[in-house]
DNA sequence: AGTTCCGATTGATTCAAATCAAATGACGGG
DNA sequence: CCCGTCATTTGATTTGAATCAATCGGAACT
């Protein structure tokens, strides 16, 4: 069995001990509260490439990632795919009122989800502010983290795209799993392309020109941010 | 005086009587809570280009746009402008919880906004779901907007850009004043290139080819929609 | 009416990234 | 160990949009 590059360990199969149960939207909850919402919750397992859901599929669900990378993204008609975010253990998606999720997810590797049937988990969020302004937090949290995006994707040349990429992502990831200048990296140049808006050819490009100028090593499955101080400057700048 | 193009009448200075009551954040509270609402807003005017707040402030408050438009954007250290949204009635504006904005907000001609101090805000909103459930709406509906202008910034053509901003401008204009294919453009040309992440000269060529090929008119202060078919074509493909 | 000012348009040229096209490298199976 | 597959890298060329550079046009002044 291949182990994944993000793993995060859990033990059981309660909420209790749940890796994510510290800083995931189930933070929020009381014990008693927490007993209730775990009879809502379902773990389920994604293969690598599986579909978790479609941009056209009816929201029937909610998901708390537990183990393992997704990624989310929305294709035009004609093919062309904008990745809209990778989720991370811990990261709550698909919390919509919409109708339709309007954007896609599929695993990145193997993938441990807990998954909330839409209406329960309605009724149950119905009046809990506490649950509810911790899901506020989450979505604003989000829109923040989206809206940088779109500064990076209308503003910012290839190589400002690449560093700001591998930063913030390795960011992401000393968060869950403390410091470290190796960034393993899950997904695929075309994913990290479809994510910058750039061809995979520019991707790898840049990957090059990176190394060369000393940044970064390119590694197997990753990089090393080997002048992070230089990385974070393109990715500020 | 001149006349905002995209005006909302409001005779009185209650929340009873506002013009936005119906559909913004305050559409979720009921009689009792609108009247202890009512002492924690106030309403101010800022003139045509007056920030409201900016991107390193620190947030003290938040809006409900009353009248007028805005834009909402990010600098880079260089000056690199990217525009995130554009605001009309009814739109909340500056919920977080972080601490400072993050991106600046000033207004396109005169606007009016109704303004609540961020911490009794917090007290209020505190312990109602329903107001709480509906920040959420609004900001998963922000949020689903967002994910939608990535795909536009990071995998569309400059013609398929402009003629998404136009429809979809169109679209939430016929939401606020009603059905019609004359588009007013309060904003300029600069902020239509920072919005869609192009130079106002490709801007402008692209307005150009777009009329050339019978898809709009140009006026002044906005375009005619002449072939919203083929417009809203170009927006989905 | 003429002048100034500023935003918008148009034109010429350049350039960063896309496209087209191989070559290389890593991995799994026979 | 060799082969086929597929992802990635590298190279050559094209191209869409950016940049540089005038002009145009409308509104607000005298």
């Amino acid at each position: 069995m291949k182990t994944s590059l993000v793993a995060v360990d859990f033990h059981g199969q309660g909420c209790s001990e749940c890796a994510v149960r510290g800083f995931s939207v189930c933070a929020s909850l009381d014990q008693f509260e927490m007993r209730e919402f775990e009879q809502l919750s379902r773990r389920s397992h994604f293969a690598s490439c599986e579909t978790v859901f479609s941009q056209e599929d009816i929201t029937s669900c909610f998901y708390n990632l537990l183990d393992g990378v997704m990624r989310l993204y929305k294709l035009l008609p004609d093919g062309r795919r904008q990745i809209v975010g990778f989720v991370l253990p811990g990261d709550f998606v698909g919390m919509t009122t919409e109708e339709r999720h309007g954007f896609s997810a599929d695993a990145i590797g193997p993938v441990t989800v807990c998954q909330f049937a839409k209406l329960p988990f309605g009724r149950f969020a119905h009046d809990k502010p506490n649950l509810l302004r911790r899901m506020n937090e989450l979505a604003v949290q989000e829109l923040n983290q989206a809206r940088d995006h779109m500064v990076l994707l209308g503003r910012r040349s290839a190589e400002e795209k690449v560093a700001t990429f591998l930063v913030s992502w390795r960011d992401r990831l000393v968060d869950l799993r403390g410091p470290s200048n190796i960034v393993p990296l899950p997904m695929s140049r075309q994913d990290i392309a479809d994510y910058l808006g750039l061809t995979i050819e520019t991707v790898s490009r840049t990957f090059t020109k990176l190394e060369r100028d000393g940044i970064i090593t390119i590694l197997p499955g990753g990089v090393s941010l080997r002048d992070s101080a230089r990385a974070e400057a393109l990715a500020a700048a």
